[in-house]
RNA sequence: GCGGACGUGGCGAAAUGGUAGACGCAGCAGACUUAAAAUCUGCUAUCCAAUAUGGGUGUGCCGGUUCGAGUCCGGCCGUCCGCACCA
């Protein structure tokens, strides 16, 4: 074959990119009469360079933004940048440049990346969070929310480094030190922003019944973090009062969802941050350092499920409240959070693991409430019995069932006045306050006069944005630059003219991702979006994105959405109709072990040679060891560059890669060998072109067949984003056709073939085109082919004849035939009659067009 | 700890409760070629039989439902993911 014969991407890509772009193929038109369709990936954050991981993302969107425009869609496929965060800031500080213009060349590099993989995006709606146009109507956003009151100002505390003064990420404390200081990290109290999603709990819980197109695993995600549960919300008296600030304490307020095991509490705990608590550390140095204690311990789920349950006997005494001679003893416990319920909890080690594991330590009693029938003897050993059961050794709820004690026990609470029913939610308010320099300023000015008076927190007026970032700052001082910044916080108090300060914290990036969706549909100058455009192009039809923002970033999401529309600014309820979370790029690893037990070295795929069977270096040419095959990482080395695989194989070969084989939710293995394959397919498609001939007529029934089973197949696959299937069905149909003899029905299947391929491989589709389309229009703007739903069905199928289940034997036959004659043609096959031999027949089940099964 | 997902050939996988392994990768054999690359053809779960035709086993493990289970149910085992200041 020679050069001229083969598809060269080098040439094909940037030809067609430059013409998709010069004849803005790919604008999204607000004033299309067609029905829109709004296709999203999550945008990416400006990191450096494009992850492979990004590549299998925008592939999957790209391929159905196409396929919508082809099947007569008005497509919205729009692209941006996630741009503010901390990685820009530790860059700066690192390499001692500015996150900003660390953030914009990335984004310069990256966009250049993504040009070269041929998506169809709308590159006008390009926006970037870290700019003043996008933030300042951020900004504009967050006032209005001010203003309808769903932000407020509370204290909460953050991890604070003592050294590097500044707050830490969680994943910044690595083992209860800061991770760049190494100074252990301390909890510090700061004034902070919190948006009320709280608001909203019972509504973004409810719309999760309506999010149909979602995964399911997502919503229940979402469900269990919202996390509502409904309890007895009561108080214990306590023997004595304790004096504090706000006056005598002399009861604890308690939440629980089991108040039918009310008999079967042995303690009460109450966290460390607990009003009570507090007080009594004041006069008590062993609890006052043990209250220290648990605010210096992680606050992740996951590390308060799995810490030591540590408790500190106050001394104080808790009545009963169906008995007040029965006196239980107060802890302060560190796995009781302040933030959650009432911040107190009774504790019934017979039947919750936490409150047996703390039980059997502190040597507090072991009673079981509640048993399955036998088991009321049985005691428990180091398992709490969560079960279902009937109660016992509860007085007056002995007997019943779980649900009737707990009715029970509400109805005593209610009508002697000591406790109500209560929904609880897991759900926090969401704090926005970021103690860092490159976010989003919050548009608060703090008018703090020093005689005490002063207008307190007053909102910048809206003629005044967007408040915007100085650029003048740098990183080589700990702290955070907007406080050290000798101008920008000293402003005047747009209320009363008087000196003030300047809000120095930033959003929390995840404000950004909140609403960038409505920014790309409409970004008019003068305010965050034009409501009518908005509404035009929402919802999403299709997001597409990864697992790890199905809680936080999709909740967020809903809730802004929500936000808008309480105050009138939207109508719109849910923001992505469909969501998708697709799987990760994984590759195999190669390393080596030193000697000794030192990590081993890993090395990077272009330093390796590999064959079928191993791995060698090709420094050394010795082998080195292969590894699973895990998630790309820089510390693992195993990560491959868009770049080069590009300049290699172009964007083709590398778009089909990531489509091909995994089904799109699972992780896909990244081969050499894969990428390979991909790339002679990519030829073998070109090779498709130079077989279109003479319009000979000489019918191809069995190849019109397959080419209209391909069009139906492919589009329902992609509808259904199924692409490996779909590719599949590609390969099958180029199959047959190489395999059919030359007619005008090969020609259609052929040209089909390229339709089919197009929103997979666009550049090999629209030069193939070039030469063999019928010359009125570019594939991407051609319609997608439609399909013969007679010519669907084959001629003749294969029944299958079993034996009590087991295949005997096969038949083939015409499609159509009834039960009575698929029976009889089975039972006339002499190998079943071989094995029936005579034996009476008990049932015969006939499956049409699909198998008998004969019952002996 | 809690919650969730997944487990099928050497590998990625496919299979409305109805012929397990489509399609791809890797491999093997052959064709073409001075040769290589590229391309094309055939084979490729496993055991027995060893020639086509044949017979058995097989979807992590144990059990259940069903005429029939990779698929549904229960219980294990294993792997991976998420868990409020990373984005």
């Amino acid at each position: 074959m020679t050069e001229a014969t083969r598809f060269n991407p080098h040439i094909a890509d940037a030809r067609w990119q430059e013409y998709w772009e010069n004849n803005k193929t790919f604008h999204a038109d607000d004033e299309s009469e067609k029905p829109k369709s709004y296709i999203l990936e999550m945008f990416p954050y400006p990191s450096g360079r494009i992850h492979i991981g990004h590549v299998r993302n925008y592939t999957m969107g790209d391929v159905l933004a196409r396929y919508k425009r082809m099947t007569g869609h008005e497509v919205l496929h729009p692209m941006g940048w996630d741009a503010f965060g901390m990685p820009a800031e530790n860059a700066a500080m690192e390499k001692k440049t500015h996150p900003g213009s660390w953030t914009r060349e990335n984004i310069t590099n990256m966009r250049a990346q993504l040009k070269r993989l041929g998506f169809a995006l709308d590159w006008s709606r390009e926006i970037a969070t870290c700019e003043p146009e996008y933030y300042g109507q951020e900004q504009a956003l967050f006032l209005a929310l001010y203003k309808a009151g769903l932000v407020y100002r509370k204290e909460s505390s953050v991890n604070w480094d003592p050294v590097d003064m500044t707050v830490l990420a969680n994943e910044q404390v690595i083992d209860g030190c800061g991770w760049r200081s190494g100074a252990p990290v301390e909890k510090r109290k700061l004034s902070q922003w919190f948006l009320k999603i709280t608001e909203f709990s019972d509504d973004l819980l409810d719309g999760l019944d309506d999010l149909k197109n979602w995964p399911d695993k997502v919503r229940l995600m979402q469900e269990n973090w919202i996390g509502k549960s409904s309890g007895l919300q009561f108080h214990f008296d306590l023997e004595n009062s304790v004096n504090s600030d706000d006056g005598a304490i002399d009861k604890v307020e308690v939440f629980s969802t089991r108040p039918d095991t009310i008999f079967g509490a042995s303690f009460v705990a109450i966290a460390a941050d607990h009003p009570l608590a507090q007080s009594l550390a004041k006069d008590n140095q062993q609890l006052s350092d043990f209250c220290d204690d648990c605010r210096k311990m992680g606050t992740t789920a996951a590390e308060l499920e799995t810490m030591e349950k540590k408790g500190f006997d106050t001394g104080l005494s808790a009545l009963h409240p169906l008995d007040p001679t029965w006196k239980l003893p107060v802890f302060v416990a560190n796995f009781v959070l302040m933030d959650y319920g009432t911040g107190a909890v009774f504790g019934v080690p017979a039947h919750d693991q936490r409150d047996l594991d703390f039980a059997r330590k502190y040597m507090l009693p072991v009673t079981r409430v509640v048993a399955k029938a036998g088991d009321e003897e049985t005691p428990i050993a180091n398992e709490a019995f969560t079960g279902e059961g009937t109660i016992i050794n509860s007085r007056f709820l002995d007997g019943m069932e779980i649900e009737a004690a707990q009715k029970s026990v509400i109805d005593h609470a209610e009508s002697e006045n000591w406790g109500k029913t209560q929904v609880t939610w897991r759900l926090r308010d969401w704090g926005v306050s970021r103690q860092r320099y490159w976010g989003t300023p919050i548009p608060i000015i703090h008018c703090n006069q020093e005689d005490g008076s002063g207008c307190g927190p007053v909102a910048v007026p809206n003629d005044q944005l967007p408040i915007v970032l100085p650029e003048d700052v740098g990183f080589d001082v700990p702290g955070n630059p907007l406080e050290r910044h000798p101008t920008w916080s000293k402003v005047d108090c747009p209320s009363c003219g008087k000196a003030a300060r300047r809000e120095t914290d930033t959003l929390d990036t995840f404000a950004d991702s909140s609403w960038y969706f409505l920014r790309f549909a409409s970004q008019p100058a003068d305010k965050p979006f034009d409501r009518g455009v908005v509404e035009k192009w929402m919802p999403v039809d299709q997001y597409i994105g990864g697992i790890e923002h199905a809680i936080l970033h999709l909740l967020y999401a809903r809730f802004w959405t929500r936000a808008l529309a309480h105050i009138d600014m939207l109508d719109v309820k849910e923001p992505f109709e469909s969501l998708f979370t697709q799987g990760m790029v994984t590759h195999e690893t190669y390393s080596r072990q030193a000697d000794g037990d030192a990590k081993p070295t890993f090395f990077s795929p272009d330093e390796i040679t590999r064959t079928s069977s191993d791995a060698t270096l090709n420094s050394d040419g010795k082998a080195v060891d292969v590894g699973r095959v895990i998630k790309m990482s820089k510390s693992k080395k195993n990560v491959v560059d868009p770049d080069e695989i590009i300049d290699q194989y172009g964007a083709d070969a590398v778009r089909w890669f990531m489509l091909s084989d995994s089904p799109p939710e699972r992780d896909l293995p990244w081969s050499e060998a894969g990428i390979e394959g991909c790339w002679r397919f990519v030829q073998r498609l070109w090779r498709l072109k130079s077989l279109i001939g003479d319009e000979t007529d000489s019918p191809d029934k069995d190849l019109m067949r397959k080419m209209h089973q391909s069009i139906a197949g492919v589009g329902e696959d992609i509808e259904n984003l199924a692409f490996n299937k779909a590719v599949a069905k590609i390969y099958a149909l180029v199959s047959a056709i190489e395999k059919a003899k030359p007619s005008a029905d090969r020609n259609s299947a052929i040209r089909t073939a390229f339709m089919l391929c197009a929103p997979m491989v666009p550049h090999l589709a629209e030069e193939a085109w070039s030469e063999i389309g019928d010359g009125s229009n570019i594939i991407a703007n051609a319609a997608w082919p439609t399909f013969d739903k007679t010519m669907l069905t084959e001629d003749e199928i294969t029944i299958v004849v079993q034996i009590k289940g087991k295949v005997k034997d096969k038949f083939t036959t015409v499609p159509g035939r009834s039960k009575e004659e698929l029976e009889s043609l089975a039972l006339a096959s002499k190998k079943v009659q071989n094995i029936i031999d005579g034996a009476p027949i008990h049932k015969v089940i006939v499956v049409p067009d699909r198998l008998v099964n004969i019952v002996i």
